[in-house]
DNA sequence: TTGAAAATGATTGCAATCGATCATTTTTCA
DNA sequence: TGAAAAATGATCGATTGCAATCATTTTCAA
């Protein structure tokens, strides 16, 4: 009893976000979900997993990190080792006591595993990405602020009229704007685009 | 060969903070990195599941959601019945193409969890809660936005002056805002709560 | 239209995990 | 100091999940 392409693939979507808004699941209530065997059940998760969009556990299956945020998450880990120089070379233009801002982006949040790593303290970070947000938030020594905006899941990103309004707000040193450039100017880049912000 | 109590609350602050930042690990690595027997291990992930700390699930643990923010999570399984019911109730207000405001708070997040179960779409959500929005972020028919503010931790609560800016920028039809009152009347208190809001 | 490929569910033997129990050792505290 | 309690690891059925295989059905494409 084949089943059309598109409604596996439907099945499927429907499988990630499923494990997406509950984070884990077990196999069992998968099937009763999805109203299809185990067997069927795991072979799903077992390509879903081979897409990095979960992660198979015994018995379940897990959201992957940030995995409410499938293309952010893909993009993350692309283009690495340029991609983390930059983040290196960026985060060392924070300084203690200073207020910078973390656009969204890949390389920005690259910049904030390394502060997480290495804080700098004390400091402000404001940003308009969640999941950076998320993994600043809890580090000793430093105020962690959203933006406001509408949560695009796909994205992971705080946007619209709101957004915007809420960085009026502030005063930052130094804003860190992903340019999505994997090379060594994306560093002034982003210095360039501060400027035009302060405004 | 008994342990003594301070080295065995060590041992699980370690195993919740290595859960925590890995959201997941198997029973059999926790062991190894713990040094300890899986019937301890076991014992040490029972303990904390009772705490809500960590969730079981069949060969590892995850770590609940909202890890980062403990005494939000501990007081989010508290009083289950009572700010079950409450939830319900409020989540009874919400109607197709409104607009709401959902504050902070444990009954709130059960009424979101009502909402995510039996979307009412479709709406526009907008909350200081992390928490909620992460939950409803993703949930179709549903627009999901976030006030601005800082991350605290403890709380997962966006606060601070930031916020309330954020705020008048929007005209709700409900704000539902917590009263953390475990009666059938925190739903009327929110009510009443708006008025003050709107104005 | 017809054969190949894909998808599903059932079955089956196997491996991993679990919970309970027990003996042992060390701490706790009266 | 001595008895009770706590903590640990080992063991052992019982449960649960898994991977592989197979027959069947439906789609896909030539």
């Amino acid at each position: 009893m084949r089943v059309p392409l598109h409604i596996v693939e439907a099945r499927r979507d429907k499988l990630a976000q499923l494990i997406e808004t509950h984070r884990y699941l077990p196999l069992r209530e998968l099937c009763e979900r999805l109203g299809v065997s185990e067997a069927t059940a795991r072979r799903d998760l077992a390509e879903l997993a081979k897409r990095n969009v979960v992660k198979r556990t015994h018995g379940g299956a897990l959201a992957e990190y940030n995995e409410r945020f499938p293309s952010f998450n893909e993009r993350r880990s692309l283009g690495g080792a340029g991609k983390q120089k930059v983040a290196k070379a960026a985060a060392r233009f924070i300084e203690p006591g200073g207020t910078y801002f973390l656009d969204s982006g890949t390389t920005i949040f690259a910049m904030a595993e390394f502060l997480r790593e290495a804080p700098v303290t004390p400091a402000t970070i404001v940003t308009s990405n969640l999941p950076v947000g998320e993994l600043l938030a809890g580090v000793e020594g430093l105020s962690v602020y959203l933006t406001a905006g509408q949560i695009l899941g796909r994205q992971s990103v705080l946007l619209g009229e709101t957004a915007l309004h809420s960085l009026e707000f502030w005063n930052f040193d130094i804003a860190f704007l992903s340019a999505e450039a994997a090379n060594a100017e994306g560093v002034w880049n982003s210095q360039e685009a501060i400027v035009e912000m302060q405004r």
